[in-house]
DNA sequence: TCTGCGTTTTGTGTATACGCTAGTGGTGTC
DNA sequence: GACACCACTAGCGTATACACAAAACGCAGA
């Protein structure tokens, strides 16, 4: 692997999970002495953080950890929505019924509400489908802007704690998404979907409220 | 300006002008001596052309023009789909409402079919139009995304030669579009937007199958 | 004491050197 | 004659040195 990728991936991480909080001034020489690499790699790690919106350019010469606001939250969801609608609107025209009929079941049939380790495996299951998803639409530039899209969307999910009550509601929402494309029906796999980013968004918002108070 | 940021120009104006034919290998050596900066800044040039899709991996070593099919061009205006639709249906709920007014009576009263002059001029007016969206969605995630698309968009063009009778009906849908948005309907903005959209693909794809033959 | 100018320091932009890896061509052996 | 292995070369990843610019601090003069 080679030293700019580590430190992307290092970065990434730190900034995901809130190591680096926002405002947080980031430094070529600093980082790269702290994280055992040059500057040549350091910069190219720096500059696709950039490219990410994880970091922006605060002045001419300093670079800071970009904030994450409640704004920025609906921001997000507004873009993810697009994207995710006009993914499985496609993946409905197209896709493989069986793959995502599969997939539909084992939404059914999780429970992520059982405890830590059930939750682990639902997320597997979401990483699954995202994956079909993408496969399936088989279109570079959607897949690339909703890679951007969930590498800040990682953010957002730190500051909210998923609730039982969220997680069982969750997994009958992407049931039925999946079921829709199974099924060939781009317009309830894409209503759908905005149905299940609506109650996604809600449920973070109220979080964060309950969160201040 | 900085040497990465002219390298970087240069080298976009040569592939999106089809100097830079697909498949042509880029190498850091080879187009640094010939641009006349070190290797340093032209990789950060060769980076950010491999971010937005202009330039692909062959191999682990070789860097080589992304190719431009004609599906390419069906897959980027499905995301031009998503993201536009969103954008002018954000635009319509939130926008102000003159600044579209505006623009609706420029598309009305142009005549891109008198002459380069006047295609230009729209073009012109065009540009303004999207500047336009830009600001009024405010959305940092939908608007980069659209910029990788529209990037990729320039390449379309150049295989496409605009017809009299399309630049007419171009005018013609951005006006509605534009007219959606100032009154405040976001349905009718989207599906604007949609057979706009529908129309310039099938125009460019018609072209396309008359040069060929 | 405040303001302006100069100097110093810090940090980025660029250039270049070094080392490693992969690809290609040639030679030797089977 | 064909296949395999070794060596050489080309090109990239990384490190580092140098240059330039901006900002901050200090000193001096008003």
């Amino acid at each position: 692997m080679r030293a700019s990728d580590r430190a992307y991936a290092t970065l990434l991480d730190e900034i995901q999970g809130g190591e680096m909080a926002p405002g947080t001034v980031v430094g070529e020489v600093e980082q790269a002495t702290r994280l055992g690499v040059s500057r040549t790699p350091m910069r190219e790690a720096i500059g696709r953080l950039v490219a990410d919106g994880l970091i922006r350019q605060q002045s001419p010469r300093v670079l800071v950890v970009s904030g994450f606001e409640v704004e920025d939250i609906r921001s997000l969801f507004e873009a993810r929505r697009a994207l995710e609608e006009a993914m499985a609107r496609i993946a409905a025209a197209r896709a493989d019924s069986g793959v995502f009929g599969a997939l539909a079941h084992d939404f059914e049939v999780a429970k992520p509400e059982l405890g830590s380790q059930a939750a682990e495996a639902y997320y597997a299951v979401i990483a699954r489908f995202d994956g079909a998803l993408d496969r399936a639409v088989d279109n570079v530039y959607l897949v690339q802007a909703l890679r951007t899209v969930r590498t800040n969307l990682a953010r957002a999910r730190r500051l909210a704690r998923d609730n039982r009550e969220r997680l069982i509601a969750s997994a009958r929402e992407h049931a039925l998404i999946a079921r829709a494309i199974a099924a060939g029906d781009p317009e309830l796999a894409a209503h759908a979907t905005h149905v299940h980013l609506h109650h996604a968004l809600t449920s973070i918002l109220d979080s964060i409220k309950e969160g201040q108070s």
